[in-house]
DNA sequence: AAAACTATGATTAGCTGA
DNA sequence: TCAGCTAATCATAGTTTT
């Protein structure tokens, strides 16, 4: 076999990275403490962060920065010192079933929330009623009281699971309707007509009516870049322009969202409008690779003196495959695969084309056998592996497209439609590795990683392969053949540093990251792309966006990486 | 019981010509 | 400006085989 040939033995490389990686056990830096611009006039930091839940602080002041009058946060919080009470406070609001209609975005609109907020100070009272009940009938009949629905609440308590505190369950009620309210095209909300209308003229107007009515709904939707090169890739020339983050997302961690860039409308604003107001870098794997994958990323890392991985991967079908090369046809003119999936295409199916081709005696196939063949490649991502024989990828040849090692997901007990699902679920490693290339300069020593929806670890390898020692890599991955590869790779490149295993971002708690933190001396990095299930546009049956089963985990996302926030924020 | 296998559209965005 | 077209898409559910 010489599919190898190309010298990809890139687990066989020597990386150069011994350097000594002891790990510290140094109390919190005084220095990595952060400013919150949006909160700075009436919302005293000091004082909420000393509250119960350190991630409502945050969630306070994302409140302010969308454009809830301070003075109604402030008044809110002094009435309730909690601010897990004072957040459904905000959003039981009229927000919460905002139709898109003109008529709701009159200067008024803040007015109807001083109504609202009137039996606020009973909450706690109703608290205290529900000590004879369990904990799930305590914790449900608590937030029935503080107005949420049935619905919500019994979303809430599967998500957060059952030992989650009210303060956890309000919180995530709290994004859940932050992310829905925010939404101009939430499902329940109005008849095509008035969408129009918003869209062709009402938008604009609103814009001008001055900066006071400056709210979460004058943003411009996002667009996809063409080309979708984010900031830029290394194979296209093009200067590095410069951005300027927003100070909330200003580190120490830094971090690195990713999900598909293909997700339904508004999901991708309400994305960046929780990760600190950050634009999202869309980038296609193309670029990268072979096959294309068209990802966001949402990062405060810096974008100047990026480098890729060398030897940079094959980025045709034909280098990537060279095998297939003389079965190719000329009227097949991909030069790129598609998006590596979790499903592969059936035997029936390739038995289909098969005989489609035969039929068609030893010359090219008429036109419209050429298109039907054609648009079941590019949907199953098919190759030419002889006379009129397609076949979709084996899992090595996805594991080489992805960038990770050879064999990386084989073995150790894990089916081959695992392999294909873990695989297709991953990051394309050289994509993700270019951007995290700056780390290596920032951090010579080496970083502490928390790794959230880690799947086989393709952030930990893009760093390795990068050079960037590992000291300590905390590691969320509910998938336990997917803790078994990385852990694997973990033994198997010698590394030096610590891995730290654990199964539910849902149980990641303050308290668990305080003693983290406090044993590793802080998070340099926070990574992770959350489920993109409900997101995809292969899935038929549940495309929910970001509230759906799976994809809502990314409120867990946000949730951590705010408390990583707080906790490295707090002078200790 | 686990793994393999197979059938199953809709939602976007971009392009083009009327 | 817009209907009509092309094109892409980190999947799920049900069934059969091992």
């Amino acid at each position: 076999m010489d599919q190898n040939a190309s010298g990809e033995d890139s687990d066989n490389i020597d990386w150069d990275t011994e350097d000594e990686l002891e790990i510290q056990s140094s109390p919190l830096p005084s220095s990595s403490r952060l400013t919150y611009p949006d909160g700075e006039a009436t919302v005293g930091d000091a004082e909420v962060i000393s509250t119960t839940d350190l991630s409502h602080s945050k969630l306070i002041n994302h409140f302010v920065g969308m454009g809830f009058p301070e003075e109604l946060v402030a008044k809110v919080i002094e009435e309730n010192g909690n601010c897990s009470v004072t957040l459904p406070a905000l959003e039981n609001s009229p927000r919460q079933e905002q139709p898109v209609d003109s008529d709701h975005y009159s200067s008024d609109y803040y007015e109807n929330f001083a109504d609202d907020l009137s039996d606020s100070d009973s909450w706690c009272e109703d608290e205290e009623n529900t000590d004879s009940l369990s904990g799930k009938e305590k914790a449900l009949s608590f937030l029935k009281k503080m107005g949420y629905t049935m619905e919500e609440a019994s979303i809430a308590m599967e998500r957060c699971g059952p030992d989650a505190s009210v303060d956890e369950l309000t919180d995530f009620i709290c994004a859940a309707q932050m992310a829905r309210a925010a939404d101009p095209f939430f499902p329940e909300l109005p008849e095509k007509p008035k969408r129009k209308l918003l869209e062709n003229g009402m938008w604009k107007r609103k814009k001008h009516r001055g900066c006071d009515s400056r709210t979460m709904f004058d943003e411009e939707p996002l667009r996809l870049p063409n080309p979708m090169i984010g900031y830029g890739v290394p194979t296209e020339l093009c200067p590095t322009p410069y951005r300027n983050l927003p100070e909330a997302a200003a580190g120490p961690p830094y971090f690195y969202y990713e999900n598909v860039a293909l997700a339904p409308k508004g999901v991708w604003d309400t994305i960046k409008r929780f990760l600190y107001d950050v634009e999202p870098e869309f980038v296609d794997s193309k670029y990268f690779c072979a096959a294309a994958r068209k990802r966001g990323y949402v990062h405060n890392l810096p974008i100047q003196n990026r480098f890729p991985l060398v030897p940079l991967p094959p980025r045709t079908i034909k280098e990537a495959l060279p095998l297939t090369r003389r079965w190719w046809p000329a009227w097949d003119t991909r030069t790129k695969l598609n998006c590596l999936q979790t499903c592969i295409g059936s035997a029936k199916l390739t038995e289909r084309l098969r005989k489609a081709l035969e039929d068609c005696y030893d010359d090219e196939p008429p036109a419209h056998v050429q298109k039907y063949v054609m648009d079941e490649c590019r949907k199953w991502n098919l190759v030419w592996v002889g006379r009129n024989k397609l076949a979709p990828l084996e899992c090595d040849e996805v594991e080489m497209l992805l960038g990770f090692p050879k064999n990386h997901t084989r073995g150790g007990g894990i089916s081959r439609t695992d392999r294909y699902k873990s695989l297709g679920n991953s990051f394309q490693v050289d994509t993700v590795a270019y951007h995290l290339s700056v780390l290596k300069d920032l951090f010579p020593g080496g970083i502490n990683m928390l790794s959230l929806f880690s799947g086989i670890g393709g952030a930990e390898v893009a760093l390795h392969k990068l050079g960037v020692p590992l000291k300590t890599v905390v590691s969320v991955e509910k998938s336990e053949v997917n803790r078994n590869i990385v852990r694997g790779w973990w033994e198997q490149t010698n590394q030096k540093g610590t891995l730290i295993d654990f199964d539910d971002v849902t149980r990641v708690d303050g308290d668990q990251l305080e003693q983290l933190i406090s044993n590793i001396g802080g998070f340099d990095f926070v990574i992770g792309g959350s489920p993109c299930n409900n997101l995809a546009g292969s899935n038929r049956h549940h495309r929910d966006g970001l509230e759906g089963k799976e994809s809502s985990l990314f409120y867990d996302y946000f949730r951590i990486l705010d408390l990583v926030k707080c906790i490295m924020a707090k002078p200790n």
